[in-house]
DNA sequence: TAATCTGTTGCAAACGTTTGCCGACAGGAG
DNA sequence: CTCCTGTCGGCAAACGTTTGCAACAGATTA
């Protein structure tokens, strides 16, 4: 049924071996039986059999793509970055989604690991045990997770939580809360330690709520319990939370900025088109959906890669006004210095 | 390297051909040398390698996915739920992005069509030609397009549409706008026609502005021309285009839905975030998901399967209100009867 | 007792490629 | 005319499976 080198070979009156070099080694084979080889090809139809050559040369052109829940917002450019910079070199990812769930995660390498070259893991929820064993099975790049040895590109949670405290802190607030992610999230580690030593060095005091699944409707239901607080303005571990806190406080009549401040993290898309605007955290998914195709792609020539932090970016838009204190501007640089350290 | 089959013969003491068996037909192997394969296959760590496999019997135990923009709220909902689903049934799932475009549509599908027991197109944007032609080379299930004789499940927007509008209409409406959507998507064609049909039968007008991309920006630049016209009501093609263009009219001043009202399409979780929260017709992207990849698998069973329409629902929420004329009550039930011939 | 059947296993070919090796041939140098 | 060198293309093995066929043993039937 398929067209197969064979056939183009009996075609073009040339051994199959011919036909193979024409395309995987195209010097070796003479011009003139080269563009013949190549015309009744095309004429056929014919496509190499990836998975006849994965076969021999052990190299499929796969790569894995694993994430933690492909509707969540923050996931989608990656993957489209990701899968866009790998078919450019000519790979096809699979894409699969774990439910949040650590046991899929694994299973799901395990099952992938003979069909691919590499797998992307992104924001594993698994122990770093679990991922060293993983290793040995299947070259793997993780995304949003630090694990020594084990090539990683991260984006730099820590500087954005830091930043966005600071804005925070000038602003003149003292009393903040941080709505915590999902149990298992490095990103969630460190962001906390980030607001909390930040907070801490400026004298400022800093609630933790949580942890808390990823979803608007964790954000939303927060909103007592961030009122009961006291405090006046809050950071949650990403966009969706906040755009769900900032919905829920509004719909209860509490002016958003002018009551409570609200932070997100990741520059959703959706982050704009709330209002007020969101004050937020840009992580840069796409360029670190493509740092890792890349990492994985070169994983073969040299020995592991290493490990790429990316940077992220405050933007301030108007989800963030002035606290109940006096604007602690002069504390900003010095409680920079004190937490840069 | 790689533990194979041959490992798990010499270890167990039997031919490699046993193995393959204890595998692929159980019921033909000894219960006793079973159990033993297994152990050792289990300690061993053997895990089959898909790719021979694929290439003796033929089937991959993939399929392909193909959107035009896995950043388009639309598709991850939809992605998920195939994906999910196919590996219930022991399937990966390659997920390819065209970004809008024919051209990168149509090589994707012959450069994954080697590699899977076929594919997933959802929304394309190829002619009816084009994909033809292509349906040769692997088997093919469209989501969101109608062509005679290809399975497809598509949902139907068209009834949608109808109900959307004669919302409008009972609210007082008699001037719409619609806010087209991409050129060769068949959505867009349904949905123009069977609001244009809708509108025609109860006396009231329908501008349509477009085509556009259908993405945020689009919606909010279209404000301008849609105060231009002078309609009350406004329908688009999709929620991003509707969340885009509210946010847009209420920064200019105008109140929705008091002065304008806006429908959307899709239901995508956005539009219940964003105040006032979106009137939309909701689309049962995860079921159809679902659908289609049932619909491929059993493709090579029977025939190639039929066409699965399912159906859509209005939501009413906020963004709709009062027009300027009188409800037209009595309306519906008349034109909703002529309509529907 | 011979013939037949059933259940279990081994043998070997096949799937569509790649690739190391070798021979054929041409042209240049001696 | 011989020898050497280099280019080109054929041969065949290999990759890790599946599967039709045959072999064999033991059980069943006539």
């Amino acid at each position: 049924m398929a067209v197969t080198i064979r056939d183009v070979a009996r075609a073009s009156g040339v051994h199959i071996s011919t036909v193979s070099r024409t395309f995987s080694a195209p010097h070796l084979v003479n011009p003139e039986t080269r563009s013949r080889v190549l015309a009744t090809a095309e004429q056929l139809g014919y496509r190499p059999n990836r998975a006849a050559r994965a076969l021999i040369t052990g190299r499929t052109h796969n790569i894995g793509l694993i994430v933690a829940d492909i509707a969540n917002p923050f996931f989608p450019p990656l993957i489209k970055a990701a899968e866009t910079h790998a078919r450019r070199r000519d790979y096809h990812v699979f894409v699969a989604d774990t439910d949040e769930d650590p046991i899929v995660e694994a299973e799901l390498v395990q099952a992938l690991a003979k069909q691919v070259d590499g797998i992307l893991l992104c924001s594993p929820r698994m122990s770093d045990d679990q991922i060293e064993l993983l290793r040995r099975e299947v070259p793997l790049v993780v995304i949003n997770r630090l694990i020594t040895g084990l090539p990683a590109v991260v984006m730099d949670v820590g500087q954005g939580a830091r930043e966005a405290v600071l804005h925070l802190l000038g602003l003149g607030h003292r009393h903040l809360v941080y709505l915590a992610g999902p149990r298992g999230s490095w990103t969630n580690r460190e962001i906390r330690r980030a607001a909390g030593a930040t907070a801490r060095a400026a004298g400022a005091e800093l609630t933790v709520l949580g942890p808390n699944q990823p979803v608007e409707e964790t954000g939303a239901a927060a909103a007592e319990a961030v009122l009961g607080t006291g405090a006046t303005a809050v950071f949650a571990y990403n966009d969706l939370m906040a755009i769900g806190l900032l919905q829920s406080l509004q719909d209860r009549g509490v002016d958003v900025p002018g009551q409570v401040s609200v932070v997100g993290i990741d520059d959703i898309a959706y982050s704009v088109l709330v209002r007020p605007r969101l004050t937020t955290v840009a992580n840069p998914t796409a360029a670190a959906g493509r740092t890792a195709v890349d990492m994985l792609l070169q994983h073969g020539d040299d020995g592991p890669a290493g490990q790429v932090t990316l940077r992220t970016d405050l933007i301030i838009r108007n989800s963030t006004g002035p606290g109940p204190y006096a604007p602690a501007v002069a504390l900003n640089a010095e409680v920079a210095a004190h937490v840069k350290e």
